[in-house]
DNA sequence: CTCGTCAATTTAATCGTTACAATTGAATGG
DNA sequence: CCATTCAATTGTAACGATTAAATTGACGAG
């Protein structure tokens, strides 16, 4: 078993006949070194195998090419495609990704952020749920940087990255009343969930912009957003009459609904039309292809990295104050079997 | 916006009226300090809010705490469960995670390792399809242990985890023979494919172990282990004679088997039973349950970070030797309704 | 011939920890 | 009372890179 050998710029400058600044410059500029001298270290290099070590580079700069990745669940698909989105533009920036799957864990969460300082990331994404601005102090503390994820940050918490979850409710909605008509249900989750109450704040909106009274609307909710809560509601909204349409606020209750309605005689989408939320693979495995509000997750996690890289920029550029921004994503509507067009 | 003050151990050295290497010790071994210098030295770091730099440590000890852990997709379900036991166990043991998804990519796996070199990680755990020992070169220069993750590592590769794909093949088969008989079909993908060609041995095995002739057993094979393409084997497969059961090796292609007879008036589990492969969300989200082969998947990946630890421990006792060592866990029949019991 | 200019290179000082060897007292034993 | 031992602490040399400032020549202008 090798040990490590064969390391350290020192190494590699002695062989190459010249000092270790020039090594380094022609490693990591090499524009101002002279082409022949560059050459004499590149050979020199590979020829001793040499792994240049971002250990001390990192030491020496104050900060470390990693960006530490917080999220409660990395087995969610929705937080899977952003962890993608976030490991492909990472990687496209030489940056590494520090994966931390805090499980809804604010004692995880803290003991992540203790890491990220002590790495001295450059910076984090973070997924909050616990995200209380206390608890980033410590990260704020060493020059880590932050960019909330699927929230909008306040104040100046930093920049942030998230979907406009009341124009997928308004998407959705508008939809359906533009294929079926105004007599509408919807299927949500607890109000206390940002996202649920957004989704369906969107819904009323819709209802409202189409001149009807979005107090009409009937509205089931249900504790767990599972596809037996769904199948259960569809059950209970197939005695409703003339029901026109349901919006699920997401695809779990929506193939819920799909089948309960279905037990009942009702047909999807002859009868009633169906939308659902969040374009899982659930969508497309049905027997019935569900029509949904798609999200941009995966660039969701690209372009927060983005702005972490940008707000490394602004700040190196000792000019410029770095101003935070927030940036709000559409969603758009994927329109399957469930609630076909026109 | 404030800069980067605090830090050092030096400075908390000067408050608490020590040297610094009192001050690491205290940190790292805190018994073999004074209890009462401890005290001091705490208090300091605390007023100071002094946040450890494991850059340098990491560069004095010649490795950081940081596991790579390099896979093709992070958002396939079985791939994302992996990282899910790895990011627990790393966390357990205080050790950061670099995600980085090679995307069936070998020129990104390849910069994968180099930067993994570069950041001088303690090991790495891969989940290999383009691990040729000869991309691996690059990190062994360093020191960096290696895990194998799915695959049985050979020679000395390395330690390695993975599931045991005969036999979940053979308990797949055998539930189909034991609760209906021998007319059984095989759904498959194609056998290049290591976990397939495994699969089906397995299911032979079984056969060939009740008495049948394995080369009875119908076998159909695609392209893409889609539901799709699993609808159409479905479709094919109705056709057949007594047929009995189905062994499909995902549960893609399971669903699909089970939609497809479905479609051809065949009921399941009445008429025929089917078995997929994998236990993923999708052999509970279907209107029938899916009598599967669940994996320990989560298991896996903690037991790659175990056994990385483990190599890493026995190393850094200057005595032993590591022996490398290769895992192989057991899959089990998760029994649900498209194969009842008995 | 001298001086300034400029590109190419080197010198040397960090960055924050760790760990080995050396030091300091105080306590023990003969 | 001196010699040991031992626990607690300290001084200091790495670890491997980056970078500001200094140095070296070569060259053209005056």
């Amino acid at each position: 078993m090798s040990r490590n050998r064969a390391s350290s710029l020192a190494a590699v400058a002695e062989l190459a006949g010249v000092s270790t600044a020039t090594v380094s410059n022609a490693l990591n500029r090499p524009e101002i070194v002279a082409e022949a001298t560059r050459e004499r270290v590149f050979a020199a290099a590979r020829q001793l195998g040499y792994v240049p070590s971002s250990v001390a580079a990192a030491l020496r700069r104050g900060m470390s090419r990693m960006i530490g990745l917080v999220l409660p669940d990395i087995t969610n698909p929705f937080y899977s495609a952003i962890a993608d989105g976030v490991a492909d533009a990472a990687d496209e920036e030489r940056y590494g990704v520090a994966l931390c799957v805090s499980h809804d864990d604010p004692v995880r969460e803290l003991r992540h952020f203790e890491l990220l300082a002590q790495q001295r990331a450059v910076g984090a994404l973070v997924v909050p749920l616990t995200a209380e601005p206390s608890r980033l102090a410590t990260l704020r503390s060493v020059g880590t940087h932050l960019v909330l994820v699927d929230r909008i940050a306040e104040r100046d918490e930093g920049c942030s990255v998230a979907i406009d979850d009341v124009l997928g409710g308004r998407i959705a909605a508008h939809h359906l009343l533009a294929t079926r008509g105004p007599r509408l249900a919807l299927v949500n989750g607890a109000r206390s969930i940002e996202q649920c109450e957004n989704r369906r704040a969107g819904a009323r909106k819709a209802l409202r912009q189409s001149g009807v009274d979005p107090d009409g609307m009937i509205e089931v909710t249900v504790d767990d957003m599972t596809i037996e809560e769904g199948r259960r509601a569809g059950v209970r909204l197939a005695a409703s009459p003339q029901l026109a349409g349901v919006f699920c606020t997401n695809d779990q209750l929506a193939t819920g609904v799909v089948r309960g309605l279905s037990e009942q005689g009702i047909r999807v989408p002859e009868d009633v039309a169906v939308v659902g939320y969040g374009d899982l693979a659930l969508a497309t495995e049905g027997p019935l292809g569900l029509t949904t509000v798609e999200q941009p997750k995966w660039l969701l996690g690209r372009t927060a990295v983005e702005k972490l890289v940008q707000e490394v920029a602004d700040q190196q550029l000792a000019g410029a104050q770095h101003q935070h921004s927030a940036t709000l994503f559409q969603p758009s509507l994927v329109v399957r079997d469930s609630a076909p067009a026109g």
